[in-house]
DNA sequence: GTCTATAGGTGGATAGAC
DNA sequence: GTCTATCCACCTATAGAC
């Protein structure tokens, strides 16, 4: 479609803002300029800036999810489905860009409170499916760790938006890759 | 010493600030109210923002090398120097704070340039400290590990800065620990 | 070194015409 | 739905008195 509405290429500009400079970091002027309209229009669109924040998760959510769900029925095992999901990682890195709920988390105490709750639900749901594929990994085989698939899940999770945004003060996807690598390498029976 | 001189005073507001709402979180107005001053004072001792952001990560540098000094005179093998590295984290991370420079590298692409290096110039010097820490627990055998000490460096330094930025999201020090202590126990021998 | 006062700009947000 | 015009709060920063 070359036609998306307005309110999803507003998104897609913020969401780009965000997972680059933050949430703290853009104004509505900066949307209004990348889109030629003013920026009046856009509080049509989101009244309050909390709004926009809000929504903004909450697509950035369903698109994971949408995403985990491909991997799910595309994979042959969980060791492939645990590599794919650290590629959807190293994907956002190639664009310069952050995970856009890693951004928030470094901003959390600056949130209006309604999309810090959402902040918390993306990373439980990450977590969710994580575990849920660590679990499927040990009883076939394809996955090996120490502890409970929650604890490791976690670990996962810190340890790939950790090494995104070191490596991407560095600009470099490569070192992201290497941290990456090493851990999936570890997880791997 | 109860008189600090003004300049550190104004440093350790700043740097709580930072550590808790990031760099474009918080203005000279709150430094002001915090120490009950004029914000034009404040730009006595820092003309610009970007010189007090600069300042901060070099104190806050020199600060971290000098512990890491103590914890190398101090502890009895590598094991123990790792120990007490990570638990340097969690001191920040009970306190509601985010390690300086975690918080500036999410913010990283709107920091004024010289920031930008000294931000990385903190990375490179942790990395570096526990790459030499590793590869002493390697050669005493009291830490174990495939691939590079500076790999491994790199790994253990994005595992703490992203465990760290998460639990915080939840209030939660023990979330922290938990990851912690897991790859700790991973990497003894 | 700290103050008052203020400049000059940008932030999010609203009213009302079209 | 988008515009012009505007509000008011806040931002960083400076000038100049004390």
């Amino acid at each position: 479609m070359a036609t998306a509405d307005t309110s999803q290429r507003i998104l897609d500009i913020a969401e780009r803002l965000v997972q680059t400079r933050g949430f703290n970091g853009f104004s509505y002027a900066d949307i209004a300029d990348a889109l030629s309209v003013t920026k009046a229009s856009l509080h049509y669109h989101f009244p309050a800036k909390a709004d926009l924040g809000k929504q903004l998760i909450e697509r950035y959510e369903r698109n994971l999810l949408a995403a985990l769900a491909t991997i799910d029925s595309e994979s042959r095992d969980a060791r492939e489905k645990l590599r794919r999901y650290a590629d959807i990682y190293a994907d956002v890195l190639r664009n310069n860009r952050m995970c856009l709920c890693g951004m928030l988390a470094a901003e959390f105490a600056t949130l209006p409170k309604p999309m810090r709750e959402d902040v918390r639900h993306f990373f439980d749901e990450n977590e969710r499916w994580l575990a849920g594929v660590l679990q499927e990994g040990k009883r076939e085989r394809s996955l090996k760790f120490s502890g409970s698939a929650a604890d490791v899940a976690q670990a996962v999770l810190g340890s790939l938006e950790g090494a995104m945004m070191i490596a991407r003060s560095y600009g470099d996807v490569s070192r992201f890759k290497a941290v990456c690598d090493r851990m999936l390498g570890d997880l791997e029976a």
